[in-house]
DNA sequence: GCCGTTTTCGGCCCGACTGTTTTCAGTCG
């Protein structure tokens, strides 16, 4: 059963307590446990059944002993009796009709049970036409607004699901704020939400103002020339549709309480609950508006986020780490980490020319010496051009002989440029993506080993298999001396694929036995390494790779994308070898 | 049902919006 499904299965028992228990003492948080328990099975980084396997279901936060032993029972059997019993009676349609926006589980039940919707299947198109034939205004507790509401919203569910990749709700929202600010009443502009978090997937992008001035900056917005549709527009708030069907809100308050009101909808909502519940214990109330004393009325204003947290006696917070991993702890202790920034950066360790031509996967677009020139744009010190493995239908000859051509193309590469340039000389690594094959074996004969600086290893098919086999698989393949990267460890694609499955702390161990870095590819639907997953690389002491992967010039400046990974890891510069100066960087890639 | 640098018992974030309501329930973020 995947994590998923269990908390899908975790949301329905949450459902089941507020349709049949609701009444019973504690239920209403009993419910809130569950709905905290599938929210926990559903982030994690690893299936919930490999823990249970490893006996270490009860350290998830969420999961207490009650749950973990009804979880237990769901592995060992197929099913919970508890959960039977209790979703017993209860039609499998209110389920589906759930995932319909303001149909929670006391209206789905209610529409399931007087409609005479009982089956999962079609349930939502039944509640469309039902409404469409005038039948939902004469329910109790509902009216014509109800209908009218129902048939506007059965349409989402569908569209409810989709979230956009980072950068692509972060170009739309760099775009916006540009246009924004060219009109006088906005003093400040901010993302909001999981865009400021720089989470690897946006579900809608909002925006924050600072403004005296409401009317004119919403009237400047509506009036955004890209926009496709007016969603609403009130005094305070406005919503349109740009292309590609992204929803960007936008949300005005006056200077003098802005800092709250950014500090609120930057959430994340566990870091906001965790922050509030520990202030209220010290008397203190918490909200959009501001701080409030427990026993005292007024509401305390903050024009800046800064104020907000040291009032709370506490650091300010990166919005990356805003997650409740212990930042809050951290920012109370002032042990908060150095988050890496993009300046840090000095090079770029998975690069694609066009050199080699018949490689195992797509090669570069462009010439090494073009990247090059970027790289120096962009103020780099090194670079590394790391294409794929030549095919292996090729004879080990040939793709010796290419191996050294290109070696030579490098060794020209790094002197004639010295001699071009005196102040700024980039260095080249000579490297290759090398795959990883479902045996662990790499697709490279081993004597072509010999031509590189150094190897990234990285796996490119066979994404789904069992735990210990894709475990064993890297293990192997790290365990090569050439071998300093692994790429993209996870191999996750944000717009589809899972990633594999492997057991991450044995990995992690053996990639700092055998001094091998971990890579955050930063592709827009890779951010690979996973966030949580740099966490605990971190905390493992494990070093890693900043790459952006490029097949293609203008691709080199999605780097901003990998670092924001790093910093939602907890990452500090020192952590990140491509922050180190080359002669540091050369001497861990291509020591033996 | 979960959780603990003031608790293993006694608490559990805060507010907005919507609609159908004579004072509040349900849903959402």
């Amino acid at each position: 059963m995947s994590n998923l499904e269990i908390a899908r299965l975790l949301r329905a028992v949450a459902a089941g307590y507020q349709i049949k228990h609701e009444k019973a003492p504690n239920s209403r948080f009993r419910i809130i446990a569950y709905q905290r328990a599938a929210d926990a099975v559903e982030h994690l980084t690893s299936e919930a059944k490999n823990l249970w396997e490893e006996g270490n279901l009860d350290e998830v936060v969420g999961i207490g002993k009650t749950i973990a032993d009804h979880l237990d029972e769901l592995f060992k059997t197929g099913k919970v009796k508890h959960f039977e019993e209790l979703l017993d009676g209860l039609p499998p349609a209110m389920f589906e009709l759930m995932r319909v926006p303001g149909i929670g589980a006391k209206r789905a039940y209610k529409l399931s049970k007087e409609l005479g919707i009982t089956k999962a299947h079609g349930a939502v198109k039944k509640l469309a036409s039902a409404a469409k034939h005038g039948k939902i205004r004469n329910l109790e507790g509902m009216g014509e607004q109800s209908e009218l509401q129902i048939l506007q919203t059965v349409a989402q569910v569908k569209s409810k699901s989709t979230r956009f990749l980072l950068p692509f709700a972060q170009s739309i929202a760099d775009d916006v704020i540009a246009y924004m600010k060219r009109n006088p009443n906005v003093e400040k502009i901010d993302p909001l939400g999981s865009l400021r978090r720089q989470v690897a997937t946006v579900g809608d992008v909002d925006i924050s103002v600072a403004s005296d001035h409401p009317e004119e900056v919403i009237a400047h917005f509506v009036a955004y020339p890209k926009k496709t549709k007016l969603i609403e527009a009130g005094p305070h708030s406005a919503a349109i549709l740009v292309p590609g069907g992204l929803h960007v809100d936008l949300m005005v308050q006056p200077s003098k309480a802005y800092g709250a009101l950014l500090q609120h909808f930057t959430g994340s909502k566990d870091h906001n609950v965790a922050l509030r519940t520990l202030m209220l214990k010290k008397g203190l109330s918490l909200s959009e508006y501001g701080i409030q004393k427990i026993d005292k009325p007024g509401t305390e204003l903050f024009d800046d986020e800064v104020k907000f947290y040291r009032r709370l006696g506490m650091d300010w917070i990166p919005p990356e780490i805003r997650e409740d991993r212990g930042e809050i702890q951290a920012a109370i202790a002032h042990k908060l980490p150095h988050l890496v920034e993009l300046s840090d950066i000095k090079g770029d360790l998975h690069l694609h020319s066009n050199f080699l031509k018949e490689t195992s996967h797509d090669s570069g677009r462009d010439s090494m010496e073009k990247m090059v020139e970027i790289a120096e744009t962009l103020g780099y010190e090194y670079v590394a051009f790391t294409e794929h493995n030549p095919k292996r239908e090729e004879s080990e000859s040939k793709i010796l002989d290419e191996l050294k051509r290109k070696k030579e193309e490098v060794d020209h590469l790094n002197s004639s440029r010295e001699s071009l340039h005196e102040k700024r000389v980039i260095k080249v690594f000579n490297s290759l993506e090398v795959d990883i094959r479902p045996s662990g074996e790499l697709a490279l004969p081993e004597r072509a080993f010999e031509t590189l600086d150094f190897a990234v290893a990285a796996v490119h098919s066979s994404f789904r298999g069992l735990r210990a086999d894709q475990t064993k698989r890297i293990l192997a393949a790290i365990e090569h001396p050439k071998v300093k990267i692994l790429a993209h460890p996870t191999g996750r694609l944000l717009t589809g694929r899972e990633g594999i499955d492997a057991d991450w702390e044995k990995i992690f161990e053996s990639c700092l036995k055998n001094k091998v870095i971990l890579e955050i590819n930063s592709w827009p639907a890779r951010l690979d390494l996973p966030d949580q997953l740099v966490h605990d690389a971190v905390k493992a002491g494990l070093k890693l790779a900043v790459s952006t992967d490029s097949h293609a010039t203008e691709q080199m400046e999605l780097m901003r994308f990998g670092v924001s990974v790093a910093r939602r890891g907890w990452a500090e510069a020192s952590d990140i070898i491509n922050t180190l100066g080359y002669t540091e960087v050369r001497s861990l890639l291509m020591s033996p």
